[in-house]
DNA sequence: TCTCCTCCCACCTTTGAACAGC
DNA sequence: AGCTGTTCAAAGGTGGGAGGAG
């Protein structure tokens, strides 16, 4: 245990801020790779200001790994899991604050690729972008204290490319270099989703880019999928060959190799004896001390003809890039509909019955407040069109009686990420924003972004029953003059907010994220429930 | 012909119910 | 009765191959 808490120590990455042009990392601070606070003026104590708050990456060495060999990430129709799975682990927070933590993943560029002569090549101009959509860990909202207990994991986060995905799974195209973004929305005392002084803050690790595939191109990216993933563990051979491959190749007389019949033997032994070690023997490889651990840069790989690590922003800070920002919303009050039970838990009992729920997931290691490897595990909520899946959501995974639980649309118009973290200008933050209805409130470009300059005009939000139909408004297949789809465009005549706006939340739950040129909108069916801290 | 996608398959892990023992 | 550990089956995740679409 101690040696698996040292090791996580050192595999793990810690998040830098990314500054968004507003605040300059101290030189220490940003050699050492931390995170630091913009200079925000702050109604709460210093320390608990979300700008405090550090994220590792877990298991940045078997990321960087993956990054080094050109991630890809398999999409299907039905929805595939990301691997390396997406882990942090979270410092720095409130210990009685409650924040909503959530991913969104964002184009990296604006190309679509091809993978020839055993390189990633640009192939065109990028299609137009899915649906944004965002997946929001079940756990949300929760207390600093439960996201700094464990790993916060993001698992079950799955990637499609059907576009008419009505499990809230997260929309790609195929053949098109991505961005994970983690986002930490504070929700305080007064409020589950925003407030008066919502605060928020994005971090963006730049090793878990990939390219989105429906079936892995690269070899090494195979291999190390195989190799590190425990569901792949049929496809494990040696240098004696594979028994699958043996089989797959030959058909009729299969080559059974030492290490698989030792595997086979592990397994079955694994059964008889009650699956004796079979975690261990057959577990995620730690990828740990053996490799080295710098200060958050890809190490470089001399002998790699790795072009997508060559694809991937090189102008861009190689750590990765954080951005953290505060919205003061003078003074208007959100609310957000979140699970109530969740609240009712949390709020009227304490972290550690909290965090009890469900119990199912609940053990001694995993309550262990140094426990490494323990993940959150209650299934996210994959914002999309879920309300009509009976049963059938993400989101229904969590105790029935957690209703009523997120369950969100969204949308967004997708600006390609290194807009914002590449070429010197300033990372274009994450932006929430809570409307009251389902109307448009329009976003505002951060003053020091150059999104400033994009067409903005008529930045629609979509109809969630229209998406989820198929029936996106303006969305696919056309692009403007400039090439971005319309909802680059602006509404007309739209007030201009000062960059995020948490104050117009709807009383019926319907949330949008949103960017300059990334919007999203959140459709919660939990209508008149908000979740408070009573 | 080539590229990319969908479907299906076998193999594997994970999960949770059922059961036994203390 | 309650807790813990074991067994087992079902569910779900995995990459690869075959075949189809464009």
């Amino acid at each position: 245990m101690l040696q698996e808490k040292a090791s996580a120590v050192t595999d793990e990455h810690v998040s830098r801020l990314q500054t968004g042009g507003e605040t300059d990392l101290l030189p220490d601070q940003s050699r050492l790779g931390l995170s630091t606070a913009p200079t925000v003026p702050s109604s709460t104590e210093p320390d608990q200001n979300i700008e405090n708050i550090k994220v590792v990456l877990h298991e940045r060495e078997l990321w960087k790994k993956f990054h080094e060999a050109g991630t890809e990430m398999i999409i299907t129709k039905a929805g595939r899991r990301m691997f390396p799975s997406y882990k942090v682990k979270m410092t720095g927070m409130n210990p009685k604050t409650k924040y909503i933590l959530l991913i969104d993943i964002v184009p990296a560029d604006d190309h679509r690729y091809k993978f020839c002569d055993n390189k990633w090549m640009v192939a065109g101009k990028a299609e137009p972008a899915m649906p944004g959509r965002l997946y929001v860990h079940p756990d949300s909202p929760a207390t600093g204290a439960h996201w700094m207990r464990q790993l916060v994991s993001f698992q079950k986060l799955k990637l499609t490319n059907n576009h008419l995905d009505p499990f809230g799974h997260i929309i790609l195209n195929s053949m098109h270099k991505y961005q994970p973004r983690l986002h930490i929305v504070k929700a305080d005392e007064n409020n589950a989703f925003g407030s008066k002084n919502t605060a928020y803050c994005t971090h963006v690790f730049h090793e878990t880019a990939f390219i989105s595939v429906t079936s892995y191109q690269n070899h090494k990216i195979t291999q190390l999928k195989i190799e590190n993933n425990p569901f792949a563990k049929g496809f494990r051979g040696s240098e004696e060959g594979d028994l699958r491959v043996s089989r797959l190749q030959g058909k009729e007389y299969p080559v059974i190799s030492k290490s698989m019949v030792r595997q086979r033997l592990i397994s079955t032994h694994s059964h008889l004896a009650g699956k004796l070690g079979a975690g261990v023997i057959a577990g995620h490889p730690q990828v740990l001390s053996s490799y080295q651990y710098d200060t958050g840069v890809p190490l470089p790989n001399p002998d790699s003809q790795d072009p997508i690590s060559t694809h991937f922003p090189q102008s861009r800070d190689p750590n990765l890039l954080y951005h953290c920002f505060k919205h003061r919303d003078n003074g208007r009050h959100l609310e957000l509909g979140c699970k109530r039970s969740y609240l009712e838990t949390s709020t009227a009992v304490s972290d550690e019955h909290y965090f009890r729920s469900p119990p199912s997931y609940e053990s001694p290691l995993l309550s262990h407040p140094y426990r490494t490897e323990a993940i959150t595990s209650r299934e996210a909520c994959m914002y999309g069109g879920m309300e009509t899946e009976s049963g059938s959501g993400a989101a229904d995974a969590d105790d029935p009686t957690n209703s009523p639980s997120i369950n969100c649309n969204m949308w967004a118009t997708v600006q390609p990420y290194p807009r914002y973290g590449m070429e010197g200008v300033p990372y274009q933050p994450f932006t929430a924003h809570f409307t009251n209805s389902a109307t448009v409130t329009p976003v505002v470009p951060h003053p020091a972004s150059s999104v400033v300059s994009r067409p903005q005009a008529d930045l629609g939000v979509y109809n969630s029953a229209a998406v989820q139909r198929g029936l996106s408004p303006s969305f696919p297949g056309s692009r403007d003059s400039s090439g971005h789809p319309p909802l680059y465009h602006r509404k007309p005549g739209s007030p201009l907010l000062p960059h995020r706006d948490f104050s117009s939340y709807s009383a019926q739950g319907t949330i949008s994220i949103r960017e300059p040129a990334y919007q999203y909108q959140v459709g919660l069916s939990s209508t008149g429930s908000n979740w408070t801290d009573s």
